[in-house]
DNA sequence: TATTAGCACTCTGGTATGGAGAGTGCTAAA
DNA sequence: TTTAGCACTCTCCATACCAGAGTGCTAATA
C-alpha cells in the first residue's frame, strides 16, 4: 500500500498535470506543494510511484505524467471523500431552467449543451431509454387514408409520434376502439412489457383471424418497435481547445465515433444500471476510439427507476471533482424535474 | 472577356487544383492537358489570368491557386452546360429509401448523412420551415391536468408536437371543440398565416373576455409558436481528411459555427427562395467562419412551394460538378417523395 | 537511516543553415 | 506569336546546434 505522503505526492503530481498539460517535474511538485521536502526527496518517492505503476515518464529525463491506474486511484480517493453538492451550481441550474416548460426532449438537448458549457467538456444526454418508460396513453389518429399516426406518451413526459401503415377500411372509431383497449390494458408498463406481450397475443390470435384484431395487432407492433432514444451531444468545438485534441487524426476518430451515436449510447447503455456517478478513464471504456479520452456519467430516475444517462466526455486528464459535482447535480436536477 | 484559350487553361488550373491540393504549375498543365503549347506560353497566360483576378500566385515563383472570382468564372460556366442529372445516383437514391416509411423529419436525418456518404463533404438537411408548411390537421389531447399535448399535422408529412399549459378546468370535450374549430378555419393554410390570424383575433376579442375563447386563444397561440425548423449536419469527419482543415483552429471555429445551429438555418433560409441549384463560394456566404469553404444549396418543394432546404458543405477546392448533381437530385427526390 | 546537495547525462523544442526542387519572369531567337 | 534558355526566388526538408528542464546517481549530512 501507499504511504500517506506518496499519496500526497501522488494527487499534487495529477493535479498539477490536470491544471497544466505536460509531464511534472519534481522542483515544480516541490514550489507548488510544500512538502518540507527537496526535490530529490520527491524525485525518489516519483521512482517508486512510478514502479508501482501510478506515473510514467514520457522518455528519460522528462517529468512524470499519471498513467490510468493513478487517475483511477485519485478519483477513487475523491469519490471516498463526502461528495459535496455544488450549491451554487444547482442555483443556477434552477435559474436557467425555471422558465422552460418544454417537453422532456428539448429540455434534454438544452442540458447537454448546458453540461458542455459548464464543463468545457462535450455534454451527451440520452432520452429514456423506451425499454425503461411507461406507458401513460396512446392516441391512434387516422392521418391519411392509408397512414395512421401514433401518439405514445410516456409516464416520464416524453411524447413519441411514429406514422404507421393502415388498411384503408379501418374508421377512426374502430382505431379509437384499439387505442382504448391499450390504454385499459397496458397503461403503467413499460414498451418493452407491452411489446412482449403483444407479440405473444399476436402468435395466439393468429387462428382467431379476425380482420379488426389481427389489424389492431399489427398497428401495435408497429407502435412499439423500438425507436431507438436520442441522443444530444453538445461541446465539441470545447475541447478542442485542449492541447490534447493537436492530432487531426485523433479528432477525426473522435468526430467518426461520435457521429455514430449508436456506439455511444450503446457505451451509455451499459452503464446505465449502475448506482452514483460512474467514471470511466481511458481503456476502461469499450470504445477504442476513446481510450484517450474519460467518461462520468450518471443516470436520471422516475421514482427509483433508472431511465436515462447523462454524461460528461473530456481528457483523461479532466478535472474529476468538477466533473462529477456537474454530473451528479444535473442527473439529481433531471430526476426532481420528473416528479 | 476572357478568350477560349484561356478559359480553357483557366479550368485546367482549377480541376487540377481540385484533384491535388497545392499550387499548380505551368509545366503540369501542359503535361496533363494537352494544348499542344509549351510551359512558357501556358506561364503567359497564366499571368493573364492572374491579372484578371482568376489566379493568384501564393508567393512569387510558386505556381497558381484559383480565387474566387476563379471558382465563380467555372462554376458559371459548368452551370450552362446542360446539367444532366446523374442517373446513376438518382437509382442509388431510389434503392436506399425505398424500404424507408418513415416520417419527414427521420427520413431527412438519413438524408443528410446520404448527402455526406455521397459527397464526402458535409451534409445538410433543414425540414421544412415552419412559415411554409400548411396545416393538414390540429389534435388537442389533454395530457395531465394543467398541460395539454398539441399534435400539429401538416401537408408535408411532418408531425409537431408541443405541450402546452392549459386551465385544468377545461375539458377534452372543449378542447374537441377549439380543435374542430381550428381545422375548420385554417386548414391549408400556412402555419405563419394562422399564427398572425389569431394574433389579430386575440386583440378584437380581448374585449369579450369569455374564458372558454380567450383559453382557446392562448393555446392557438402558444401551439402556432415557431418552433424552430429541425436541421440535420452530417459528416463532419469526413472534411477532416481534406488537407485544408490542418490549421486545428480553423477546424474549432468550423464546429462551433455548425453547433450554433441557428446560424446555419439562416444562412439556408436566406437562399431558400432562389430557384434551382446555389453554389456559395468562400465569402460569399454570410457567416465569416465559413470564408474558406463553399456551399451547395438546393430546396425541395410541396407542388411548387419551396419548403424546405438541403445542401453541401465543402472546401471551396470542391468538385463542384459532382455536387451540384448530388444536391439536384437529392433535392428532386424528396420533392418527388413529398407528392 | 532518511534526506539532501551536487553533478553528469539525456531528451525536447526552437532556431539557424544549407541544399534540392519546382516554378517563375524575362530576354532573345525562331 | 510562340518558344527555348537562363537566372532568380521561394518552399520544404534535413541537419546541426544550443538552451532548458529534468532525471539518476553518488557522496555528504542531520
Amino acid at each position: 500500500m501507499l504511504d500517506e505522503r506518496s499519496k500526497k505526492v501522488l494527487y499534487a503530481v495529477i493535479q498539477c498535470y490536470i491544471n497544466t498539460p505536460g509531464p511534472v517535474g519534481s522542483r515544480v511538485v516541490t514550489k507548488k506543494y510544500h512538502f518540507g521536502l527537496s526535490p530529490a526527496t520527491i524525485r525518489n518517492i516519483m521512482s517508486d510511484l512510478e514502479e508501482m505503476g501510478y506515473l510514467r515518464q514520457p522518455h528519460t529525463s522528462a517529468g512524470r505524467v499519471p498513467t490510468d491506474s493513478g487517475y483511477r486511484f485519485y478519483v477513487d480517493s475523491i469519490a471516498n471523500e463526502k461528495q459535496q453538492i455544488n450549491s451554487a451550481l444547482t442555483a443556477e441550474l434552477n435559474k436557467k431552467f425555471e422558465l422552460i416548460k418544454k417537453d422532456i426532449n428539448s429540455f434534454l438537448d438544452d442540458a447537454s449543451k448546458m453540461l458542455s458549457e459548464l464543463s468545457h467538456y462535450i455534454g451527451v444526454t440520452m432520452s429514456p431509454n423506451t425499454s425503461m418508460t411507461t406507458l401513460n396513453k396512446i392516441e391512434l389518429l387516422k392521418y391519411r387514408d392509408d397512414q395512421l399516426a401514433v401518439i405514445l406518451f410516456t409516464d416520464e413526459g416524453m411524447i413519441q409520434n411514429k406514422i404507421v401503415p393502415v388498411a384503408p377500411e379501418i374508421s377512426q372509431r374502430e382505431l379509437n376502439r384499439i387505442a382504448e383497449y391499450i390504454n385499459s390494458r397496458f397503461k403503467g408498463r413499460s414498451l418493452d412489457e407491452i411489446k412482449r406481450l403483444i407479440l405473444k397475443e399476436m402468435t395466439k390470435e393468429r387462428v382467431l383471424c379476425d380482420s379488426l384484431i389481427s389489424e389492431a395487432i399489427r398497428i401495435c407492433r408497429n407502435a412499439f418497435s423500438s425507436a431507438p432514444g436520442n441522443i444530444y451531444i453538445s461541446g465539441l468545438s470545447e475541447v478542442l481547445r485542449l492541447p490534447e485534441f493537436c492530432d487531426i487524426n485523433r479528432i477525426r476518430e473522435l468526430l467518426q465515433t461520435l457521429e455514430a451515436k449508436h456506439l455511444i449510447i450503446n457505451l451509455l447503455d451499459n452503464i446505465a444500471d449502475a448506482e452514483g456517478t460512474q467514471v470511466l478513464i481511458g481503456a476502461e471504456n469499450s470504445l477504442e476510439e476513446m481510450n484517450q479520452l474519460s467518461l462520468v456519467a450518471a443516470t436520471y430516475k422516475e421514482g427509483d427507476r433508472p431511465i436515462g444517462t447523462i454524461a460528461i466526455i473530456g481528457p483523461k486528464r479532466m478535472n474529476y471533482q468538477e466533473a462529477i459535482s456537474i454530473v451528479d447535480s444535473t442527473a439529481r436536477f433531471i430526476t426532481k424535474l420528473l416528479s
